[in-house]
This record gives structure tokens, sequence and C-alpha cells, in this order.
DNA sequence: ATTTAATGCAACCCAAGGGTTGCGTTTCCA
DNA sequence: TGGAAACGCAACCCTTGGGTTGCATTAAAT
């Protein structure tokens, strides 16, 4: 594993469609039902939905595009899935953020004790 | 600790708007930089911006809706600065779908493993 | 008292986004 | 072979969102 892992949402140009795809209430529910309930067809997540088919399917193409999902043709049918390594690439980059904001307040507060 | 933390993003429908927020190359960079760089002013921020200081006051007001970040006026300006505990929110929230993510490989795991 | 700096507010523009409907295409199945 | 099921595609609608410009307001500075 080197240095600069190729799917580390390091920098924000790469970070901020990441967080946009996820910042949909339909969408969200879309990767914890196949999170809790494993692969499924469009039909089938969009069964239970208060959205159209074609909402969903939309919904699906920007989680594909932003490498969240990911989909098989089987038959008549189209199975997505989830695409584990960039859920991780989120969760990273609010590690790192995170860390910055640990040491911007540790900063903080040896500033506040030398006066 | 109670049991069920007052701020913790657990619902899709809290944790989709905060990931929205997140979802803005423009935003991340102003939460990057009040990271890094710690609390500033409107005029501040925008100095080094690519964009007018409107569009900074918008976005801070994004943030600012998100929990994210909050404000104080002092003299004619006003001052900006980080909110923690919505940014762990966020943080809780993908853990949360992380552990279901792996719950879902491991069933997949065993399927495979039956047949 | 005037000027200048820092913001707030409002109107406007245009592109993107979420949603729908309608219809065509492919595949299963009876 | 003739539906019916599952999907893809395209057009359209309306709202939201990011951005700008112009002007009013408040507070510091000289």
């Amino acid at each position: 594993m080197s240095k600069t892992k190729p799917h580390a949402a390091s920098r924000v140009r790469d970070a901020a469609p990441l967080f946009a795809a996820l910042g949909d209430e339909t969408r969200l529910r879309l990767i914890a039902r196949l999170s809790s309930g494993g692969p499924g067809s469009i039909a089938h997540l969009s069964a239970k939905s208060e959205v159209s088919r074609q909402a969903i399917t939309k919904h699906l193409r920007v989680l594909s595009n932003a490498g969240l999902v990911s989909s098989i043709r089987r038959g008549r049918e189209r199975v997505w899935d989830l695409e584990p390594e960039r859920l991780a690439d989120a969760h990273n980059y609010l590690n790192r953020i995170s860390r910055q904001w640990d040491e911007a307040l540790d900063r903080l507060k040896k500033l506040v004790e030398e006066e």
C-alpha cells in the first residue's frame, strides 16, 4: 500500500461529490436498505418507496457515479449492490477533518493558557 | 451520557441535510480553513476565495443551518467558528452505516460458504 | 463629523436536481 | 407466440442552489 491510496478522498475536490451523493434522504435510505437487506433489483428497491421507479433509478445512478454502488444485469433485471471502499473514503475524510479539528482546539487551548 | 445522545444523527432524516451541507467544495474548503486557521471574519474568509463575499456569506449560512459552524458579532465584523459536535454526528452516522455494511458482507460471506 | 471598512438585505440569473409521465425494448413464462 | 414483467430513454416541470450586482446599514478610524 503506497503513501497515497488510489481511492482515498483526501482532497476536497474528491470528497465534495461523495458527500453530495450522501446528502439526500432517499439515497441514504437506499444505502441503508442495501446495507441491511442485501442486493436488490430496481423494482425490488422501489417497491416500498414513496417515489416512482424512475426516481429510484436516477438516485441509483447518482450513487453509482459517486462510486458508492454498482450493478450487474441479470436476465431482465438489474441488481444493485454496495461498493464498500467508497464509504470508507468518506469515513477517512471525516477522520482527517476531525483530526485537524482537534488540533485546532488544542492550539486554542494553549493560546488561552499562555495568557 | 445517556443511551440516546441528543445530537446523534441517528436517523436518515437528520443525516441527509448534514451530508448535503458537506457536499460542496467551497464549503468543505471553508471548514478546512476554519479547522486549520482558526476563527475568522467573512472578509477574512473570503479574501483568498475565488468567489465573492456574498457567496461565502451564503455558504456560511448553509453550514450554520446544518449546525456545523456558528458566529458572533464582534464590532462591525462577524466572526465564524466551527461547531465540533455536528461533525462528530456525521462521523457517527458513517460509523453506523459502516457497521451495517460489514454485517452485510459477513452475511454474504456465510451464504457463499454454505453453498 | 466624515470617511471607510465590514456586513446585511434584496433582486435577479441560470444551471442543476428531484420528480413525473409516456413509450420503446428486452426477457421471462404460460 | 403473445402477454406481462423489468427496465432504459427522453421530454418535461418546478424548485432549489450557487453566484452575482446594487444598495442600505452599522461601526471603526482619522
